[in-house]
RNA sequence: GCCCGGAUGGCGGAAUCGGUAGACGCGGAGGCCUCAAAAGCCUUUGCCGGCAACGGCGUGCGGGUUCGAGUCCCGCUCCGGGCACCA
């Protein structure tokens, strides 16, 4: 399209005067409040697209819009550069997946450049880099030594073929290896986890104090899923335990209140006690559900479940009895498929009555109903089944007549004084798996002695670095673990012969404590100046991808924790995200716009045909920002909009500066008037992130002031000095390059837009000089008179019953009710 | 299944506290400029009826509260997202 300016000369030039003059670097000691705006490091994937584009745009207002403010504003930029797409393009292609990474990094840094984001770029860090890998490795044996880090074995997805464990992503729905096709089953393999449960109430309490949207908060509090209850025996009949104690099989409930209608008890197939408690009768059966449960995938039980495959075949009787405490009489006790045993004890008390699982399953093993609620009146005729709500206790012994909650009050404190059991808390969030078999991601540094077992590696032989001379082959196995030279090394405690870890972290390690990092990415002995965390953080705007809003945001603010706890970020407070803001995603044919979709419209093509202040526009001007947008047809037009609407400002204000001076008119006061309204809105918008309508009020500023150049007598010259001054100032955090570029050919000599004071408004003159009453019948808007803002009732309404519309619209009638809200609005009701 | 969002002109969206529905932009229509085009500028543009003044209708659907509802309440429909046997 045609501009009257040479837009990538004018975005090329302050891009460059803004990195060369270092305009966005900060000192730690800068005397300046602290502002801390950061959008998540991305994963390095080659150019920017459009949702980089979006997420670096409002990130960049924020910096530019802050500084105007007098914050001495931290703005960081790294990559989070470890990660499987880079793996799989060495396998792919040979390269290794440092030299991969590495151009692509180079080029979403390029892209950034050229959308004019600044940064500053001294404190760039990149999860690949050793020293960051020695201090992430540091952190982990901190960790193992407070007991946060640890080895167990769990559960995983392992392919036969392959010989190796898969992610949860790699399996496919129907239960196969994505690579080769072959069943993949379920194994216990030993793996690192860290310790985020101890940390679970934290976690979720945490939460209630955060600017965060409300539900990314009911996100993480579902995910950490706290339950409160009551766990406690049921004794097993028939059997003794060496010690001559019955044994007893331990159940977690959050409704003990209901205990007298337990008609059964499951335990999940995996449960320890099943060989103990199955009798020879019915051994098979339960053998044969066991392996179809080791066998089956968590989708396949899931698939089973919505295909309705029935309870008579995901559960089983043991032939055992085990005993209700609480009436001490006795259940059948089943092995079932829809109890797991990673919850609570992996064994649960079947009461039909209160649960519709419990009621599905007695309903095809024919087992009692016995009811402990009394549902409300009409409940059976509706279709009866279970009942979860409150009500008043039946058939409960010492329970009865009460409510629900008091009820379960009452049964958890028989149970503690009993000694059956006692009060317990239980969480869905498990720990973290942090083990991963892959080469691309941090090692972790640990080596297996024959002799002393787990051993760390010495802080002085850190970091561990995987090898460059790897092989990558197709088979899905880490490099690492075949790489002889790597594997085998000696004890650093005993001498002796030992094997090095071949797994790494998972890269959600890497990115979760980077922000600190970014506050004194300078110092060697330590991984941050707790001192210098201490001034930058809680970050005041974090941006990113709602995909994030749960294991990221929850791991960066378990690992923050646990640092200073760990005596590495004394003084930091213990939120690291004060306020986050979820970005929209940007959508095309109903998907998600991305590389692998294929559905990519990059936005270099853009940055040559309408520039970098036309797209940044047109991203803040397309919607709300956390609402996503689907790209479509009619977009382009949208991005040329904006475009033009650049075009119309460097024409307003290139043009002859006007002369006329003295005393302003009335027309004269009325642009004073709307500037200052202008300023203030704008303000108000950006604070509140409505920065589509703070693009809008800027194209209706233009589009006033434009009429006034054209008006009759001319523009006063005084008065479109201040409206020009206000515009560029408004729109410098959004459309950088040409603002600047504005500001410099009107201001010669001074310093530059972006190091301006944000503009103040009088609010006096903000005021609007008239307003709108609108006058109303019946609730139909029947008249409008501009009235004096600051008229009262009386006289509001004297004028509305004047009005001829509303003597027509009344007809002679007197009205019933007048209800007046002055300035804005009278309703007569006739 | 449960939990969260959302639905407003031909399109993206605005309406911040229950008080003028449709700001701003895109698209469309008409005009100016031009030999012509591009660019630019001006007018107009929710729907229906009317030459017009004007009148009626209108924020996914059905009810309700209120002088007054896009906004609040109840019951649905559809779309998007999260979790998914968590006892």
């Amino acid at each position: 399209m045609a501009q009257p300016y040479d837009v990538t000369a004018v975005e090329e030039k302050w891009q460059r005067r803004w990195r060369e003059e270092g305009t966005y670097e900060v000192e730690n000691d800068d005397p300046r409040p602290p502002y801390y705006a950061l959008c998540m490091y991305p994963y390095p994937s080659g150019p920017a697209h459009q949702g980089h584009i979006r997420n670096y745009t409002f990130g960049d207002l924020v910096v530019r819009y802050r500084t105007m403010h007098g914050y001495a504003v931290l703005s960081p930029f790294g990559f989070d550069s470890f990660g499987l797409p880079a793996e799989n393009a060495a396998i792919r292609t040979g390269t290794h997946p440092r030299v991969f990474t590495e151009a692509r990094m180079a080029e979403l840094k390029a892209s950034l450049i050229r959308l004019g984001a600044v940064y500053d770029w001294r404190r760039e860090i990149t999860s690949h880099d050793p020293v960051y890998i020695r201090w992430n490795q540091v952190m982990f044996l901190r960790f193992l030594e407070a007991g946060l880090a640890y080895r167990a074995k769990a559960p995983v997805n392992w392919c036969p073929g392959c010989q190796t464990v898969l992610a949860n992503e790699q399996v496919l729905a129907d239960g196969t290896c994505e690579r080769s096709g072959d069943l993949v089953t379920k194994r216990d393999l030993e793996q690192w986890f860290l310790r985020i449960t101890s940390y679970a109430d934290e976690l979720l309490d945490g939460l209630d104090g955060l600017e965060w949207p409300d539900r990314v908060k009911v996100m993480q509090r579902n995910w950490i899923g706290r339950s409160e209850g009551a766990e406690f025996d049921l004794p097993v009949l028939g059997h003794t335990a060496t010690d001559g104690s019955p044994p007893a099989v331990r159940v977690f409930t959050t409704r003990p209140d209901t205990s007298f209608g337990m008609t059964f008890a499951v335990m999940a197939p995996e449960h320890p006690l099943v060989d103990v408690l199955t009798t020879p009768e019915h051994r098979e059966a339960v053998d044969e559900l066991r392996q179809r449960a080791a066998v089956a995938t968590e989708r396949e039980r899931t698939a089973a479940v919505e295909e309705g495959v029935g309870y008579d075949k995901r559960g089983v009787f043991t032939g055992t009895s085990v005993t209700n405490p609480f009436n001490g009489e006795p259940v059948p006790l089943y092995i079932a498929d829809y109890v797991l045993m990673a919850y609570g004890t992996g064994a649960i008390i079947g009461v039909p009555a209160e649960d519709e699982r419990d009621f599905a399953f007695a309903a095809v093993h024919q087992l009692p109903v016995i009811r402990t609620t009394r549902p409300p009146e009409g409940f059976e005729e509706a279709g009866g089944g279970a009942y979860r709500g409150d009500g008043e206790k039946i058939n409960s012994g010492f329970l009865n007549g009460l409510d629900v909650p008091t009820a379960k009050e009452r049964a958890i404190e028989w149970l503690e004084t009993e000694g059956f059991g006692q009060r317990k808390v239980n969480y869905r969030l498990r720990d973290w798996l942090v083990s991963r078999q892959r080469f691309w991601g941090c090692p972790i540094p640990i080596v297996y002695c024959e002799n002393d077992g787990i051993v760390p590696v010495p802080l002085d032989q850190l970091p561990v670095l995987a090898p460059d001379d790897v092989e990558f082959r197709p088979n899905g196995q880490s490099p690492l673990s075949f790489h002889e030279g790597f594997v085998n090394t000696t004890c650093p405690r005993c001498g002796g012969p030992a094997r090095r870890e071949s797994d790494t972290m998972d890269t959600f390690v890497d990115s979760s404590w980077y922000f600190l990092r970014f506050c004194d990415p300078f110092s060697t002995d330590v991984p941050f100046d707790p001192r210098a965390a201490a001034h930058w953080m809680p970050v005041d705007n974090y941006i990113g991808g709602i995909e994030h809003a749960i294991l990221h945001l929850l791991y960066a603010r378990f690992f923050t924790r646990a640092l200073i706890d760990l005596g590495l970020a004394t003084g930091v407070g213990r939120e690291p995200f004060k306020r986050y803001f979820a970005q929209g995603l940007i959508r095309m044919d109903g998907s998600k716009m991305s590389k692998s979709r294929g559905n990519l419209i990059t936005p270099s093509a853009y940055f040559e045909r309408v520039g970098a202040d036309a797209l940044r526009l047109f991203h803040l001007f397309v919607g709300p920002p956390d609402e996503n947008f689907d790209w479509t047809d009619q977009t382009d037009e949208i991005i040329e909009g904006c475009g033009r609407f650049l075009s119309r400002l460097w024409r307003l204000l290139d043009a002859d500066a006007p002369t006329r001076r003295g005393k302003p008119t009335e027309r004269d006061g009325a642009v004073r008037r709307a500037t200052h309204r202008f300023i203030q809105a704008v303000g108000s918008d950006l604070e509140r992130w409505s920065f589509n309508t703070a693009v809008a009020r800027c194209m209706e500023f233009v589009n006033l002031l434009t009429r006034d150049a054209a008006s009759d007598d001319g523009p006063h010259a005084g008065v479109t000095r201040e409206a020009h001054d206000a515009l560029l100032l408004v729109l410098a955090p959004m459309v950088p390059h040409i603002t600047a570029e504005l500001w410099e050919r009107a201001h010669p000599g001074e310093p530059a837009v972006h190091a301006q004071a944000w503009p103040p408004f009088d609010p006096e003159l903000a005021k609007e000089e008239s307003v709108t009453l609108v006058v109303q019948v019946n609730g139909k808007v029947r008249d409008r008179i501009e009235v004096d803002p600051a008229i009262d009732a009386e006289a509001a309404e004297r004028l509305a019953l004047a009005a001829p519309k509303v003597l027509d619209a009344l007809a002679g009638r007197p009205p019933s009710r007048v209800i007046v809200r002055p300035p804005n609005l009278v309703n007569v009701v006739a």
